[in-house]
DNA sequence: CCTGACTGAATGACCGTTCATTCATCGGAG
DNA sequence: CTCCGATGAATGAACGGTCATTCAGTCAGG
């Protein structure tokens, strides 16, 4: 289908560009199924009718289902990673760098929130397995985090009570708690098919609206974030 | 089906206790079944065999696998909100507290191992699942720490500059990101079996000795976590 | 004997994966 | 330019393995 006149030229010439693109949407309907549905619940069916191609179509791309989820994880971290270390290049001094991937991150959560539920939730289904599979996609994220702190301790505008990584790794875990909380937060399900949960296959609990009454604007959240890691809950100076 | 908990009583004088104790059984051979092979990859036969009972006898018990975990989150999750409660009652003034919730949850984790890591990780399988379907018991562990920094807001020890329930979800964030770099730095896996991961059907890479090299003294993790929180990364006074 | 807790082999549903087949496209021969 | 066989991407029905769950028995205690 659609190749039209672009491709023709050198015979096979169409496999390249054209076998990228479709690659890219049966990433693409991944990632929407395996946010819908939660990995386990998501039937490659599902993603091959999401992507509009065969069943059999996925495994000419990917080598089986696990292989899928982690391309997909390695293509979208990419992305993060390099808006992560643009955000940072693009400011001066370490306080500027640390609000910059603050503000970067839950930007990108904000923006991509398909891409950051599988990322952030569905993921984690497992994270165990990620984090030993692909240890240098997440390292890389805490390595540009971690040398912004080092450089801060290291011209003493940061104080080297918690060492650097020790606070990336704690920095990293209240970004993505907040981008947890306003992901579960968000307008609960989409589409009309069952209700995605990987678990839910028993019976139907009738669906609250949102978990806790969670729901707060993320661009806020950097603010919360820079002020807790900057200056900390004590105040400065006695009332 | 299948009786509700405590209905028994009258019948059976055995029942009760004995009961109980079987059910207890059950639920610690899941804890560890789940932790060593992730919730997916666990197979109620697994949890059978590490009870000592039949596949059967578990549908006495429990309506069924996923009943099996939600009723291990109730159970563990009771226990911690208890111990993380006692650790602010324990405690005077607000600092005093913050400080004995963080070192109480990060006790926890290292006492704990096994339910650690069923809470921590592995039922993050189904984050989104448990945070919808029982959001009292997260939310109550979050309130516990929301109190405690509102009334240092209110004692004028802490900056309002964040709201409370949302400082107490960034300070969760860190505690979880540190107890799960603690957990997965640990001697990677147990028994002979199949290494364990719900997803490492596929090739089996060598194993690396730890994640990144992440291996840390979890109490001194307390301190880090409750320096970032309470003094923030900025230095005081400069230099 | 009853009772009912317990057993574990048998059942059946479910889904990832395969592969025989289809068909659009292409290049060379006439 | 047209025709023809080759090519391999795409398809989707069917396969096979894996478990969760069931239930017809077993048996110990009363």
């Amino acid at each position: 289908m659609t190749v039209h006149s672009s491709e023709a030229r050198a015979g096979r010439a169409s496999a390249d560009p054209d076998r990228a693109a479709k690659r890219e949407r049966i990433l693409d309907a991944a990632e929407r199924v395996f946010a819908q549905r939660g990995f386990y619940a998501a039937k490659v069916a599902d993603i091959a009718r999401e992507a509009g191609v065969a069943d059999g179509t996925i495994y000419l791309y990917f080598k089986n289902k696990d292989d899928l989820l982690i391309c997909l994880f390695e293509s979208r971290m990419e992305r993060v990673i390099q808006i992560l270390g643009d955000a940072v290049a693009g400011a001066t001094g370490p306080r500027a760098q640390l609000r910059a991937f603050v503000a970067a991150y839950l930007t990108l959560i904000a923006d991509q929130p398909t891409a950051a539920e599988v990322l952030t939730i569905e993921l984690r289904q497992s994270t165990k397995f990620m984090r030993e599979y692909s240890p240098q996609r997440f390292g890389e994220l805490l390595r540009i985090l971690a040398t912004v702190i080092a450089a801060g301790q290291a011209t003493g505008d940061f104080t080297d009570q918690v060492p650097a990584p020790h606070a990336a790794r704690m920095i990293f875990g209240m970004l993505d708690e907040m981008a947890l909380a306003w992901l579960l937060g968000r307008a609960p399900r989409r589409r009309g098919q069952k209700p995605a949960s990987p678990l839910a296959t028993g019976r139907e609990r009738g669906k609250m609206p949102a978990p806790h009454g969670t729901d707060f604007d993320i661009s806020r959240a950097a603010d919360w974030v820079a002020a807790l890691v900057t200056t900390g809950l004590e105040r400065r100076s006695p009332a």
